[in-house]
RNA sequence: AGAUCCGUAGCUCAGCCUGGUUAGAGCACUACACUGAUAAUGUAGGGGUCACCAGUUCAAAUCUGGUCGGGUCUACCA
């Protein structure tokens, strides 16, 4: 007995999904998808490792989902595509996570928790949630290799970084600042990037703002300000809202490009005489309208308007150099404190007039655009403040005090307050006022940030980076916009990498330093390291390196490392550098760093010394993630490519955006607006929740989640696909067809199988081209058109007669071999976006076929278009019958006659001999779709057509330009007449604006509209018209169709099986009687009745009525005979 | 603050690159119809200042400039 295909009783995508895992479990289904293609092509795919300490979101489906249908997509093209998965296992979110379980802060580490002990902490916590990964991996349907993943806490990972790190060091490429940070005096430690961003750090605030006045100093250079000024004091105006920055300042920022002017007015504080530099811009801020050119003889203290008046005007590079006064000086803060040249002014473009005057107070210390510009100009530096928060000693009464209530004291005096206070006593202040602005906050501490100068390593990205936005250009970004424009920007606005992290678990930078900082060693290999700890210990001797000299070092973080003591070519000790490393140079480095190095390559100083799979994985054929790591990930991976070796990290790069709410909002936690995965998966499926990500949108538009919208996608695609299978299923298993037969030549196969295959060769074409093109959201959309639209709506619509009726041969074989064929490549084509549906429907139909060997969809190829099957002209034509019984429908729905009703003639206009064959050749589906006895085909000959004409606008715009409206308003007014010479001539001349204009016919659009004394209803060009006469012999018809409707759903409400024969006894009544006696025949042909009696009584039976009369039918099984 | 994406029907999205005269589809809603595969489908109906303003053009949802709103990233500044 041959196989049949299996049957469900509903859809039930988890149940299916299911059933595939364990099949794919069972065959090993991945690692063969692998095998199968030992030696093909490689097509290299990153994993970007995702942090296992916490828990997966929708979001992590999305990115996944993505990765995985290109890899499995690629494989099917026949690529081999290994999937190395990886975890990202060091950094902040890790050890923030392991300080709030054991509810201590940095502080307490190395105090009340050894290093030794917290490492060991955030080294469990960090695979917390593989397991929940690994769930999820899985019940989704991401292909990735877990067996073998790289992880970034291995000594062979960290190795493998330090190597790269040495090679950077060694091209000049890591160096030693000082750097402008976000620090936290409260909590008494810098603060990342990432802990900045904490939702809640921005807090609006109230600060104590002041317009400070440095006197200009006289000479050559200020000597024009001066002059204007009339030798009065002249004075550069500085906003700050910090000013407890004051006594730090060393320069004052003036933007090269912007207009300045001088200003002679009063100090409203004290009432003097004052001239005052300041942007443009900016005069009316601080001054009236209507105290320019006052009386300033008049002005008193009691004055309410300021008189003032513009002196002169110039641009900020002509204040560059001046100097002046310096505005609090100090014991603390002079200029040779300070080193360099300080208190001159500066041009620097970050200057604005957004706010303040135009020109910024800067204290180099304090600010990362001061401190630049700082540099840039020498001015020296003062850092003023001390790491807990308070002045330095030297600055008289403002020794000693906090800059910011940081310890809580409820008798704090707000020394920003006491400075502007003295400020204004000296004629030194402009303008003091309470300002609100959104200010940086310690999120452990709730207490400000300041920006304070930390000594930090940085990698010197800025010496690549034009080499950098060149490679950039050959990356294919998906969407195209985030390369150039996100990405581009980025790169071109590019500072060195801070490389440094004042923490506890990450990757130790692998530099040893004398305390003097003259001799340094950057270490690249284990092995480098234990030879040096021998070394130190031969050279400096004692316990130096003791537990470290036997089996060399175990574990590359701290504390170990740090206990470790080099000694220097001069036989100076050396110590660690405290600082980790970013842990997106982790992640950064996985290319490298995922197969470790090799020792041999290490010791023949191979450029590239890792391990075998590298050369063959490099660069990366493509990577996705969402796009937020454009400047994380795809960044480090890009810089790292290019700084080392002079490449491209990867060739491809999808990124993902947001998956938002509903309702458009972010997901968190803090608003409970987060989708579970899990239990999205198991209520849906997996297929069905990664079509919906596919095809909603474009992979790099945020998406608007909504599982409503994976209800529809179930329903509507996997539903309409479910139930095609299973009709073919049904008859198939009735006919037991089982493509044994030999494929029937498309020649030889009716119009409307040629059709579909043409359609599905159509859609191979397009649907390949839009993966080929990483754009799975076309592909997908075009193949939930053809399943539903063409396939399901259509085809197996007016094709199901002929699975049903008649015998097995030639007709039915060409009908189960084309909706197989359709079927089985919709199996392939759906592969990678739904693989789990894909795998289902393509085993069900092979295990009866055996058309293919292999045993999974995943290991066959993708379907390869025929275009020799492809034919444009019977497509088109199919659409014309479509449209012609969508219009026949339409117009039987105007005059309420409903579809059983058979109907004699409808009119087709036809404007030319090739609509007529084309629909011709459509004639019969037509007729059968819309239940019409005939086609008839209306030529001009008939004289019936009235037509309608219209400009064809984007041929005639061309040619016309600005005549355009006179033609058209010509064209619109031809009358039937003309039309019909155009048509003939082929041409017609008209005269517009008097001028002669000859129409060629090509330029016009000319369509039936009208069929005199008919129904019309018209799309295009075409136009139906429906002969609406009800005959009485077309009414018994319609009365017999009725009927067996009637008897259908008895059948199928007495549970019959399709071949089941029957008995049906009428009773006679009315009008009918001579329907059935007509057209008994049919009836019985249709029902698949032995036997149709009328009877005059009928006891039994169920009553139904037909067209309004009453009647009743018996029906019973006939018996097997 | 800079960059970037988005804004078309109640909702989700096409169309925009390459301008062309009734702006489409699905969902939802209403009515009718179709069905021995269908949780499907067909027909009809309501629903749109294509965010706004200006410009270019004979012609703008489409091109240009700006504004507004939303998202994201980066930065945080006197």
């Amino acid at each position: 007995m041959a196989a049949s295909y299996r049957e469900y009783q509903q859809l039930n995508l988890p149940s299916i999904e299911a059933e595939i895992l364990t099949k794919w479990a069972e065959y090993q289904a991945f690692e063969k998808s692998v095998s199968l293609r030992e030696g093909a092509t490689p097509f290299v795919f990153y994993e970007g490792p995702p942090s296992a300490n916490g828990m997966p979101g929708i979001h992590h489906v999305i990115s996944r989902t993505l990765k995985d249908l290109v890899c499995r997509y690629k494989t099917m093209k026949g690529y081999q595509v290994k999937r190395k998965g990886g975890w990202d296992t060091h950094g902040l979110p890790i050890e923030l996570g392991v300080e709030k379980e054991l509810g201590i802060t940095k502080e307490d580490i190395g105090k009340t928790i050894s290093v030794e002990e917290y490492n060991q902490k955030c080294r469990q916590a960090v695979l917390r949630f593989k397991d929940k990964w690994d769930d999820l991996t899985n019940k989704m349907g991401y292909w990735v290799d877990l067996n073998d993943p790289y992880i970034t806490f291995e000594n062979n990972y960290i190795e493998t970084l330090w190597w790269c790190l040495k090679r950077l060091y060694e091209k000049g490429l890591l160096y030693k600042s000082v750097s402008i940070q976000p620090y936290s005096p409260a909590a008494g430690t810098g603060l990342s990037s990432h802990e900045l961003n904490q939702p809640g750090t921005y807090k609006d605030v109230k600060d104590t703002s002041v317009v400070a006045m440095f006197k200009a100093v006289r000479d050559d250079k200020s000597r024009f300000l001066f002059d204007a000024a009339g030798d009065e004091e002249v004075f550069f105006m500085a906003w700050t809202t910090t000013p407890w920055t004051l006594p730090s300042n060393l320069g004052l920022t003036a933007g090269p490009k912007i207009d300045y002017v001088l200003v002679r007015t009063f100090n409203p504080y004290t009432h003097l005489p004052v001239s005052v530099v300041l942007a443009k811009a900016l005069v009316a801020k601080y001054f009236k309208a209507e105290g320019e050119n006052a009386d300033f003889a008049d002005y008193s203290a009691e004055s309410k308007l300021l008189p003032w008046k513009t002196l002169s005007e110039f641009k900020g590079s002509d204040l560059e150099g001046c100097r002046y006064e310096q505005l609090l000086p100090f014991d603390a803060n002079t200029a040779q404190r300070a080193g360099g040249d300080p208190f001159r002014v500066l041009n620097d473009t970050f200057v604005t007039t957004e706010d303040g005057t135009g020109i910024v107070h800067t204290a180099p210390a304090f600010g990362a655009d001061d401190y630049k510009v700082g540099r840039k100009y020498n001015i020296g530096i003062l850092t003023l403040v001390d790491r807990e928060g308070k002045f330095v000693d030297g600055l008289g009464e403002f020794s000693k005090r906090f800059v910011k209530n940081y310890k809580d004291d409820p008798a704090y005096v707000d020394v920003n307050v006491d400075i502007s206070v003295k400020l204004k006593k000296e004629n030194r202040a402009f303008k003091v006022e309470k300002y609100e602005h959104s200010y940086p906050h310690c999120w452990r501490t709730d207490k400000p940030v300041l920006y304070y100068p930390l000594d930090a390593w940085f990698i010197k990205t800025t010496a690549i980076k034009d080499r950098m936005v060149q490679l950039n250009k050959t990356i294919n970004w998906k969407p195209k916009a985030t390369g150039e424009g996100r990405f581009g920007n980025w790169l071109e606005n590019m500072v060195d990498w801070n490389l440094s992290r004042s923490r506890f678990w990450g990757t130790p930078l692998p530099i040893w330093r004398t305390e003097d900082g003259s001799e340094e060693k950057c270490i690249g290999s284990i092995n480098e390291l234990n030879t040096e700890i021998r070394k130190a210990n031969e050279v400096l001797g004692g316990d130096i390196n003791k537990h470290y000299l036997h089996d060399g070092i175990l574990d590359l973080h701290k504390p170990y490392v740090d206990e470790v003591i080099l000694v220097s070519a001069s036989g100076k000790p050396m110590r660690r550098e405290p600082d980790l490393i970013d842990v997106w140079f982790d992640s950064g480095a996985m290319p490298y760093a995922q197969w470790g190095l090799n020792q041999e390559k290490l010791a023949a100083g191979d450029e590239r010394p890792f391990n075998a799979p590298f050369d063959q994985n490099f660069p990366a054929d493509f990577i996705a993630e969402g796009v937020d790591q454009t400047r994380g990930w795809f960044y480090t991976l890009h810089a790292l490519g290019a700084l080392l070796y002079d490449s491209v990290a990867y060739k491809t790069v999808v990124s993902n955006g947001l998956v938002l709410d509903r309702n458009g909002n972010k997901m968190s936690k803090r608003l409970g607006n987060v989708v579970d995965p899990f239990k999205t998966i198991e209520t849906f499926g997996a297929d069905a929740t990664r079509w919906y990500l596919i095809t909603n949108a474009s992979p790099w538009d945020s998406l608007k989640f909504d599982l409503e919208g994976i209800r529809e996608v179930q329903r509507k695609f996997f539903g309409t696909l479910y139930n095609t299978y299973q009709f073919f299923a049904l008859y198939a298993n009735v006919d037991k067809f089982s493509f044994s037969e030999k494929y029937i030549p498309l020649d030889q196969r009716p119009e409307i199988d040629r059709w579909i295959l043409s359609s599905l060769n159509t859609l191979v074409k397009e649907a390949t081209a839009a993966f080929d093109d990483y754009e799975p959201t076309i592909a997908g959309r075009l193949v939930e058109d053809f399943v539903d639209e063409h396939l399901s709506n259509w085809y197996v619509r007016l094709c199901r007669r002929r699975f049903w009726k008649g015998e097995y041969e030639h007709d039915k074989i060409c009908a189960y071999q084309t909706l197989y064929e359709c079927l089985e490549t919709i199996s392939r084509l759906i592969a990678p976006v739904s693989p789990f549906f894909a795998d289902w429907l393509f085993g069900n139909l092979n295990s009866v076929s055996n058309r293919f060997t292999e045993g999974s969809v995943h290991h066959v190829l993708y379907p390869e278009v025929n275009t020799s099957v492809i034919d444009p002209a019977l497509e088109e034509r199919m659409q014309l019958a479509q449209d012609a019984s969508s219009l026949v429908l339409s117009l039987r729905k105007k005059v309420n006659i409903k579809v059983r009703q058979p109907l004699q003639r409808v009119l087709v206009p036809v404007l030319n001999s090739s609509m007529q064959t084309q629909l011709q050749k459509v004639e019969d589906l037509i007729k059968s779709e819309v239940n019409v006895k005939e086609v008839q085909y209306l030529t001009d000959a008939d004289g019936f057509i009235k037509k309608k004409i219209k400009p064809n606008f984007q041929a005639l715009g061309k040619r016309l330009g600005n005549k355009m409206k006179a033609v058209t308003s010509a064209i619109n007014a031809f009358t039937q007449a003309e039309i019909a010479t155009l048509e003939k001539e082929g041409s017609y001349s008209l005269e517009i604006d008097s001028e002669p204009l000859i129409l060629q016919i090509h330029e016009v659009e000319i369509t039936s509209e009208d069929v005199p004394g008919w129904m019309v209803s018209s799309k295009g060009p075409l136009t139906v018209a429906l002969d609406v006469t009800v005959t009485p012999e077309l009414e018994q018809e319609g009365n017999a169709r009725e009927l067996v409707n009637r008897i259908q759903k008895i059948r199928k409400d007495n549970g019959y099986d399709l071949t089941d024969r029957i008995l049906v006894k009428l009773s006679k009544a009315g009008t009918l009687a001579d329907s059935i006696k007509q057209f008994g025949h049919y009836i019985k042909a249709e029902v698949l009745a032995d036997k149709l009696e009328l009877v005059e009584e009928l006891e039994e039976g169920t009553a139904i009525e037909v067209n309004e009369q009453a009647i009743k039918v018996w029906v019973d099984k006939a018996t097997r005979s």
